[in-house]
DNA sequence: CCACTATTGAGACGTAATCTCAATAATATA
DNA sequence: TATATTATTGAGATTACGTCTCAATAGTGG
């Protein structure tokens, strides 16, 4: 059977990179969290479930994650760099409010495909993208159009 | 006329900003650049052409500009957050290679116009997007595909 | 089990960006 | 135009995010 502990080990191994307790450890931590995480989401919580965990081997390891796709970087438009588990779930990209923040998660073949013969046409091949569609949600938009109240 | 700076004007009045001679010194300090820069760029030639200006300043009016499309962010993969004028400019988004950086414009109708389609479903009306596609060029391919040597 | 080498972790460090707050400038109103 | 009101500025302190260093430690292949 195939789990992201195996992935991730193959991909070490195919990079030359050691399985160690602490990525062991990180991995798990990492997986645990549902939806977008940032950086200091997983260091707080190694230390707090052990006493050790190094911010240094943390971000090491990010990277090497992305690398393997077992997670993904997003922007989603607020400064910070989020992550999320990609690993076994169906790919997708985002579309954010610029007002409330609200993330949508979508899915689009026909870009999907269009994106790869871009990249072909000038000679690359596609390992990842981001796309992140920045608007304003119906919610927002009605709030906002409100006439002002005179007092 | 339409100007980059009646455009400015119009959208500092809508937002109740002011405008300021700052502001429109930094404006003028940003279309003077070709191309992407950070930043530190534009800070090191307002310095440079005369004594005052600020970071905090410059920093309060990047999303003000972001936010009105007279410039837009990229991120161009290299840790550091870029922009590029787009007021004028027909739009574009970026190709990306990871192994030497090398960056390509391209400008693809249908998925403009998917993405606004997207957008509409969810009850959004879309003001912006991110797209950048990563992968490598066909230099950086062959370079890596040389068999390594035995020495 | 040994030798070799990658990895770890604590904290120093670097750098981009934000915050503070008193002085100043822009705008609305009389 | 003068005045009141309020946004803006700028210098520097501060924060936040991420990287680097290096001695101690832990994997790995033989």
């Amino acid at each position: 059977m195939q789990t992201i502990l195996s992935d991730f080990t193959k991909h070490l191994k195919a990079e030359g990179l050691r399985l160690t307790k602490e990525r062991v450890h990180l991995l798990e931590t990492i997986c645990s969290f549902k939806g977008h995480f940032i950086a200091d989401d997983i260091l707080f919580a190694i230390k707090s479930r052990r006493k050790s965990g190094s911010r240094a081997t943390l971000y090491r390891l990010l990277p090497v994650l992305v690398k393997a796709s077992l997670i993904q970087q997003s922007l989603l438009y607020d400064g910070q760099t989020k992550y999320e588990v990609t690993w076994n779930k169906a790919h997708h990209d985002h579309l954010i409010c610029s007002s409330c923040s609200m993330v949508i998660e979508f899915k689009h073949n026909t870009i999907e495909i269009l994106q790869r013969e871009i990249a072909n046409k000038y000679g690359f091949i596609l390992d990842r993208h981001v796309m992140e569609l920045v608007g304003r949600c119906k919610d927002c938009r009605r709030k906002n159009d409100v006439s002002p109240r005179l007092c």
